[in-house]
This record gives C-alpha cells, sequence and structure tokens, in this order.
DNA sequence: TTAAAGAATGCAATCCATTGCATTCTTTAA
DNA sequence: TTAAAGAATGCAATGGATTGCATTCTTTAA
C-alpha cells in the first residue's frame, strides 16, 4: 500500500533525480531520452503506482483524441452493426470512442451533444432522436469548427455532412414488390415521421401507390414507436381493420417479426392472407417462418463511411466546408413472408 | 465568427472587469454571486462562444463523475438490457456513464481498463471478455481504492464485488425439465467454458444428468462462439450425428433460433424430434415458432443493482472492504419448444 | 587534445477552472 | 450615525502533463 497521495510526474522525478520533463518524456517512449533512464524510469512509476493523468495531458494538449457518438439507443441491431463499423474506422486511425444514448430523447441528445463539446472530443458522429426538432444545439460545432457528421437519421436539407441511403427508393422498391405480388390494400407500419428515414420510406411507398394507381388511405399509416409492445398492438389493430389489408410493409424485421407472430396466432397464413415486409435485413428476418422480405441496409458500412469521413475531416480541416451526403447502396431482399404468387421459394 | 482563440473564464473576466473566480462561480449558478452578475457573465459567455473546459474542471476537481463501463459487445440482448439498467441508476445519481467494448478479447479489456484508471473514472463495471485469463489488470484498482463491481461474467473466488445469477441453477432447472420431458441424449451448446455464467450452466446440466443417471457424454458440449454462423454450423453437426439427440440447450436463445431454424429446414419438428431451449428470455424466445423455452434472466435488475452497489462504494467508501456478492433470481420459463409431453399448450 | 556535433536532460511557461480566505461593498439594527 | 452582519467580489495557489529552448554531458573527428 504505497499509495495515499496521487503520484504525479514530480514524485517520480523527485524519486530518481531527474527533472520533470524527462519523465514524461520517459513515459512516451520519446527517443531523446536514454534507454537506461526510460527503464528506470518505467520501474519506478510502477512501484509507485503512477497513474497518467488523462485530464492534465489533454489539458495541456488541447486535444482528446476522443471521437464522439451519440445514438438514439444501443439495443437495435442497426444501431450496434454500425457501431461495430465506426469503431473499427475510428481504433485504427487511433482514436478512441465516447458513447452516448439520447434514448430517443431531444432533451439528451442536446445534453450529451453539450458534454461532447465541453469535452473536447476531436469529432461527432450522431444518429437523431426520434423527436428531435431541429439542429440547434449542433451549431456550436460549426462555430468551432468541429467536425460532424450524422448518420442515417439526418435532416436532408442542411449543411452538414452525412452518410445515408435512399430510404425513398427502398420504400419504393418494398411497395412495387407488393403490389406486383397483387397486394392493394397495403398497409405501413412506421417509426417516428419527424425522422427522415421513415418520412422517406413512406414518401417511397406513396409514390410506388400512385404510379399503380392505388389511392392513398391515410389510415393504413401506422406511426408508433416500433417498441414490442406497440407493434403487437399496430398487429392487433390490423386484425381488427373492417376491410383487412392484403399486406403489411414495416420499417424494421423485430416489428415485422412481431406483428407475423400475431398474425399466424389468429390463424392467418403467411404471405396468403396477408404478406409482411420489413426492413434492415436483421438476423430475425432469416429466423422467421416464412423468412422476412426486407431491404438490406449496410449498418456497419455505413458506419465505418462516416468515421472515415469525420477522420478525414479532423485531419484535413482544409475541406471542411465542401459539404458532402453519401448515399450508400441498399437493395431488396424478397423472401417467403411476400411471395404469393408461385415461384422458387426462396 | 467571433471565434478564433478559446475564450475562456479569463476572457471573459476580462471584458466584464470582473474576475475569473467570479465567472467561474456565476457559470454554476454559486449562490454567492450577484443574480445580475450572473445574467451578464451567461450572456458573455453566449456570446463570446465560451466553452466549458471538463479538463480542467475535472484536472482541478480531482474527479471525473464518470463511471466506467466495460461489456464485451453491445450487440446482445442481455448486454442491453443491462446497459439500460445501469444508466438508469447512474443518471439519477448524477453520474455518467463511460462505455467500452472489449469485442471478447482481453487485450481490449486490458486496454480500457487502463484506459478507464486514467480517465480517473470514479468507478468501473465490467462484463468480462470471453477469453479473459485473469483478473490482473483490476488489481491496479483495487491499490487505488477505486471501487469496482463485475457483473454477470466474474470469476467467482476473488474478492471483488460481483453481481450474478446462480447459473448452475439455472442449467440444472432447464436440464431437470428437458429429462423430465422424457429426453435422454441432451446436447449442450455453450458459450466460452473459461466464462463462470457458462461452466456454471454446464455444472449444473451436468449434475442434472447425473442425478437421473444418464451418462455424460463430452461429445455432447458443443462449445463454440455462439455467433450466427457458428451457431448454424454447430446445428448442422447436430443433424450428422449418428444418434440423434432429443433435446438441445442452448446458452442463449438467438442460437437456439438459429439451430432451430436449421433443424426445421431439414425437416425436422419441434420439440417432437428434437427439443431447444435456450437461455435469456430474448424477444426472440417469444417470436420463434414454436415459442422456445428458456430462462428469464434480470438483465436490466443485474445491470441497476450493480450500478446502486457501485455508487454505494462511492459515495460511502468506508464499507468497501466487505466485500459482497448479490446473487439475483432467474426462473425457468417452459415454452412449446421443449414440451413433449401432452399438456396445456403454454 | 580540442572543437564541433550529437545525445540527454533541465527550465519554465502554459493549458483552464476551482476554492479557501481576504477584501470590499451594502444593508440592517441599535 | 455607526458598528456589526451579510452580500458580493477578488486574490492567488493549485491540479499534473507538455514542449520549445537552453544547458550540460558524451562522443567523434580532426
Amino acid at each position: 500500500m504505497s499509495t495515499r497521495k496521487i503520484v504525479t510526474i514530480y514524485d517520480i522525478a523527485e524519486r530518481l533525480k531527474l527533472a520533470p520533463s524527462t519523465i514524461s518524456r520517459g513515459l512516451q517512449d520519446n527517443p531523446a531520452v536514454n534507454e537506461k533512464t526510460r527503464k528506470r524510469i518505467m520501474a519506478a512509476a510502477a512501484e509507485m503506482g503512477y497513474r497518467f493523468n488523462t485530464f492534465a495531458s489533454n489539458l495541456r494538449k488541447q486535444r482528446s483524441n476522443m471521437i464522439g457518438v451519440i445514438v438514439p439507443r444501443l439495443n437495435s441491431y442497426f444501431i450496434s452493426s454500425m457501431l461495430a463499423g465506426i469503431e473499427k474506422e475510428i481504433n485504427s486511425a487511433g482514436y478512441d470512442m465516447l458513447i452516448s444514448q439520447s434514448l430517443e430523447l431531444e432533451a439528451n441528445e442536446i445534453k450529451y451533444a453539450r458534454a461532447m463539446l465541453n469535452n473536447r472530443v476531436d469529432g461527432l458522429i450522431v444518429n437523431l432522436a426520434a423527436n428531435t426538432r431541429n439542429l440547434d444545439h449542433f451549431q456550436e460545432y460549426s462555430r468551432h469548427n468541429l467536425p460532424l457528421v450524422f448518420v442515417d437519421r439526418v435532416f436532408e436539407d442542411d449543411d452538414f455532412n452525412k452518410v445515408m441511403i435512399n430510404n425513398s427508393r427502398a420504400g419504393y422498391d418494398i411497395t412495387r414488390h407488393l403490389i406486383e405480388q397483387g397486394c392493394r390494400r397495403i398497409v405501413h407500419l412506421t417509426g417516428s415521421l419527424m425522422r427522415n428515414v421513415y418520412q422517406e420510406r413512406k414518401a417511397g411507398y406513396q409514390r410506388a401507390l400512385a404510379e399503380f394507381q392505388i389511392p392513398y388511405d391515410e389510415e393504413l399509416v401506422l406511426e408508433t414507436e416500433l417498441t414490442e409492445d406497440a407493434s403487437a398492438a399496430a398487429a392487433e389493430k390490423i386484425l381488427k381493420m373492417k376491410n383487412r389489408p392484403d399486406a403489411l410493409f414495416v420499417s424494421n424485421d423485430m416489428s415485422a417479426a412481431i406483428c407475423m407472430k400475431v398474425f399466424k396466432d389468429a390463424g392467418l397464413h403467411i404471405p396468403q392472407d396477408i404478406a409482411v415486409a420489413g426492413f434492415n435485413n436483421e438476423i430475425i428476418s432469416r429466423l422467421s417462418d416464412p423468412m422476412i422480405t426486407t431491404i438490406n441496409y449496410p449498418g456497419e458500412e455505413m458506419g465505418r463511411t462516416a468515421a472515415r469521413q469525420l477522420i478525414n475531416l479532423i485531419e484535413h480541416k482544409s475541406d471542411n466546408d465542401l459539404t458532402k451526403s453519401i448515399i450508400l447502396k441498399s437493395q431488396l431482399v424478397v423472401r417467403g413472408s411476400t411471395l404469393k404468387k408461385p415461384t422458387t421459394n426462396l
């Protein structure tokens, strides 16, 4: 128990009759210090129970080497994949990651955006909360010239950097596929329409309907939080509709699976009685019976791309002004849950 | 663009002809400063683009108000639930959370444990990586008298604080249930046996077998990483066994669902041809067809408990020595995937 | 042997907020 | 009107690592 007082480089310096600067250099393997000296320093540090003080270091260096990431939640397949992608890219560039979850609340997002700023992150990656109204809380980043990249859930018409997919196209593809399978009364179960991803998918859904001259019926669009309970409730509601829909397009696979379960328990057959399509290509879409038609959504790749873009901005501040929107590819994956017409069963 | 140089409280002080100490107090709503003065300070700070410097503050205050959390991965149902629990408890006590994922690698765990220490976290919660060999990298915490709590994946015979469930009992319960359903050749698909959770479940499995005089066959225990691919591969292997097993006990629900899928695709019926039990009571256990018998594992509650315990240790360092192991309840949840004998179908 | 080059170490200012104590200003009560 | 109490602000030291430049010590080459 050699530790009552906190040990600093000054203590080591005193013990070894060296200058603090030498200790500092020795600890970080600076080649200017003699190999023997370095070893003595390391040994003394270990023995004395020295702990590097990140605060002091960051304060002096005026940077943290950390990249902040704000996401709505951690327990979603898409988010986990994205974080995995971000982490890989960030680590290999020598940065660390500071994660916060807004729990879908703008208030938390604001709080964390500020905290990250105060923590002097070198850059920030954000996936917006469900109820975020505007990006005022990120203006400080521009003001301080701090790189910022939005992924997936973004505001499309601003000047921030972003990485996303073409959600409108994806929504269109899936709806068109359903129509081509003979569906005419298609329910769309969506998340918060304040978010571009859901808004756009809905737009694609409407576009496809229009193209096939199917009247758009507002009653068929159900906006929920896509939680387990909300999804099940929505499915029940669909079951009770007077004129039962012949298809359901859900904005994520887990919710789609939950709906399918409710339908099956009610004795319906999928896809014969009602076709079901999801989104994201989560594992569950491959485990359900029948397997779920979905959109393959490159979460990990989006994370990597965003991280790469951010690091680039950090390290070459110059081109910070030429804002980029990067749009990644997504594809329709057709599976059993929507195949009404006899075909090779996928 | 009023910001080239970084604005500090000294700059605000100069502008307002006040002392830096007054600015500092004003910014943190210290009642010692006059209300009008406080407003002037706030206004000036906003206008000048002042950013609070967390490093300087933490350096001076000698604490970070942060609690570190190291988990093997973020994309697991159990881990997400646990983090949710931790976050709730931590936030309401006024702390922030610093999360890192070891990606199941001891090397990362060591790295992050050190980083957290350097970042002066006020305490640490850990869920061990799959291949961690020992707890040497946490000794520093004891040395510096920093509270540390292990959750779920722990080393059982040391002097650290821990929160866990009785895995042996759970493994026993599930195996016994399978035996009572008439199963005799029960495969156990497990994660790394270096981890107590898996080791103990296996012990419970063996105990149940012994109790019913069923010889233990090492061939029937398959140790994998429980990833999607590894689980599917294990299921294939089971299908190919000469004397096909009549039950499978998997250490998590997602893997169990994957195996069921492989079995069903091969034409087997569940539970008639082979019963399948999982672990964790994940959403998927309720969505699969049939629904999966599992162990209800209180992830969120474990997180809350660990966080509460940690905060307690932080705020009353005194009882730091009386190490506690807290064991939470878990229960067997019987569902269709194991009910061979005719009963009310759950 | 000595000047020059190179290696190793030291000096001291700096990063920015905090806080115990001292000082000044204002109000209150006698 | 004045002493005492209370409110508001200022002073100055502190936390610990970093780094440009200066200084000292070693080695090398002439």
